[in-house]
DNA sequence: GATACGTGGCT
DNA sequence: TAGCCAAGTAT
């Protein structure tokens, strides 16, 4: 049996069954692809439902305001991806007249959607003979052919590619692209592959050499650098000042408080440093609480947070040059979306 | 091509 | 613990 039959045979027998597998509808493949970016089935489950609900349509999703996005999108982290889908959908509407494009090479042209989503809609959606390289994929294919080109290098992604594109089923280019990918999620793992049962274990190369573990090769490595930051959480008549967050930074488009960051870890409180950052004027005797050092990762960042709880005994009002900052209540600060370390935060001490 | 961009689970 | 990884894309 060719690869793609025997690959196929094998997804049918053991698939997860999948919301997204029960529709053809570009809008909703495309709201599952993004969601699915460098995020785990599980956690993305219950956001592709979310946001199924709330936006039905891709017209929905295009009149929906940024911050209610946003919010649905809290805790599913790279928020960019909110933002461009925000943007994506206004394409749609704009420039095709609120019908996603049916083929690979338009469906690029749409923000967020690169080769990897552009794939996978028009595959999904259209049937169109394009193969889905993502993450999974690499892996299945670097071991049953011992293919050790640097997953992060162009070169490596170009022959991977092509690869790909040779094994894709003619008749069934959608089934076997879910399949390749199943296999990589639930077979052909990381970490202690279920090698036993794989219907590729009689020819798998890296099987064969035992060298599964250095299957894909991936240089790159990332450098993790620490940030301090220092945020004062300023509550007057059940209010709070809050900002959103601007282009450029981590957490674009999300709210948070006025903050003071350092280039190392801080040694002692400083109400020279609320006054420098925030204009506002805050005295050593309106702290009302400091919090842990919370440490938070990213990716490519170690966070050091620290919460300064202030009470003003008196109402103030924001200085002209922090147009950004608002005072919101507490059923406001619910409603838009924060960093999950914020959330955090409010969730412990402030809701 | 290198780097930025979140969060949570697993070892 | 610290590191790796999970259906990537933009710049």
């Amino acid at each position: 049996m060719e690869f793609a039959d025997r690959l196929i045979n094998w997804y049918e027998k053991n698939k997860r069954d999948l919301p997204w597998r029960h529709t053809t509808d570009p809008y909703k493949i495309w709201l599952s692809e993004i969601i699915l970016q460098q995020t785990r089935v599980q956690q993305g489950l219950p956001y592709y439902e979310k946001f199924v609900a709330n936006f039905p349509t891709v017209k929905d999703f295009a009149a929906a305001d940024i911050d209610k996005v946003l919010h649905l999108w809290q805790g599913l982290g790279y928020y960019s991806r909110a933002r461009n889908m925000h943007i994506a959908a206004n394409e749609v509407m704009e420039k095709w007249n609120g019908q996603f494009p049916d083929n690979y090479k338009d469906l690029l042209t749409l923000k967020g959607v690169g080769k990897y989503t552009a794939a996978a809609i028009a595959s999904f959606g259209f049937k169109e003979k394009v193969a889905t390289v993502d993450g999974n994929v690499y892996r299945v294919l670097s071991r049953i052919f011992d293919i050790d080109h640097d997953i992060a290098s162009g070169k490596g992604q170009k022959v991977f590619t092509e690869v790909a594109n040779e094994l894709i089923s003619e008749s069934s280019p959608d089934i076997f692209n879910q399949a390749l990918m199943e296999m990589g999620a639930i077979q052909c793992t990381p970490k202690s592959p279920r090698c036993e049962d794989c219907p590729f274990v009689q020819e798998c190369e890296a099987r064969i050499k035992d060298i599964i573990s250095i299957r894909p090769v991936k240089l790159k490595k990332v450098k993790v650098s620490n940030r301090y930051l220092q945020y004062f959480v300023i509550e007057h008549n059940d209010r709070f000042i809050l900002k959103k967050r601007a282009e450029g930074d981590i957490w674009t488009g999300l709210y948070d408080f006025p903050l003071s960051e350092t280039a190392d870890k801080p040694t002692e409180f400083s109400t020279g440093i609320i006054l420098e950052n925030t204009g506002l004027e805050i005295h050593e005797n309106t702290i009302f609480h400091k919090s842990e050092t919370f440490k938070h990762l990213l990716s490519h960042r170690k966070l050091f947070i620290e919460f300064f709880h202030v009470k003003l005994q008196t109402q103030i009002s924001i200085p002209d040059k922090h147009t950004d900052y608002q005072w919101m209540d507490i059923e406001e600060i619910k409603s838009v979306g924060k960093p999950i370390i914020l959330e955090n935060y409010l969730t412990k001490y402030i809701y």
